[in-house]
DNA sequence: TGTCCGATTGGT
DNA sequence: CCAATCGGACAG
């Protein structure tokens, strides 16, 4: 039986690389009208603020899109890319400290078929594996806009143990503009994962 | 208002 | 390798 206990504000309210590590193993959840899917975490970057170049907060200018990153932690961070991907984040640090975690792939857990019939696909490792695949496969989208994560609709619970030797570190993807900010080794991954994004 | 482009994906 | 597709950011 999994928890059903969800991830405490104190858990979302430290800096974005402590809780990108962390966050490997967590379960994340989506109850839906149509059903619920979950999936375990594998893969999350951290964004870390004002001086990170490669995050929406970067000089700290506060705007329509990333507003919800300069608010309380434990929201959703949601945005489109490509005019076709909705990516998820967590957002973390205390209000006004504009940090955030990016969700980038996960191991499916419950609600399969739903996952399935969003993504049009049966293949396990094309439902959850990447940004934009995840929260297709979730039905995440920006009506979840700034949520809190702890409520009903959209959350996380502890799910599974990671243990520190499982838990790889490397540069984040698809931030080669960020200049010295690119190398940063903030993105964490399970190791040996088959649902890591490409 | 106009232009440029992206924390991606799927198909060639 | 490249097109898809559109809202955000910013210049004017």
């Amino acid at each position: 039986m999994i928890s059903l206990e969800k991830l405490s504000r104190e858990f979302y309210a430290r800096d974005a690389v402590t809780v990108a590590r962390e966050l490997l193993g967590k379960l994340l959840v989506h109850d839906a009208l149509e059903g619920r899917t979950s999936g375990y975490i594998v893969e999350a970057e951290a964004y870390v603020g004002p001086l990170d170049r490669a995050a929406h907060s970067y000089g700290g200018k506060m705007t329509r899109r990333n507003r919800a990153m300069f608010g309380p932690p434990g929201h959703a961070y949601i945005y489109l890319i490509y005019g076709m991907y909705d990516c998820f984040n967590v957002v973390t640090a205390e209000e006004g400290s504009p940090q955030a975690v990016l969700i980038r792939a996960l191991e499916p857990f419950e609600g399969l078929e739903l996952m399935r019939r969003r993504r049009g696909t049966h293949d396990p490792r094309k439902l959850t594996s990447g940004p934009g695949r995840l929260t297709q496969a979730m039905g995440i989208t920006r009506e979840l806009y700034g949520v809190d994560l702890l409520g009903d609709r959209l959350y996380l619970t502890a799910g599974r143990e990671v243990s520190a030797t499982e838990v790889l570190a490397t540069p984040r993807i698809n931030v080669d503009y960020a200049g010295e900010w690119k190398d940063r080794p903030w993105r964490f991954v399970v190791r040996d994962s088959r649902y890591l994004s490409a």
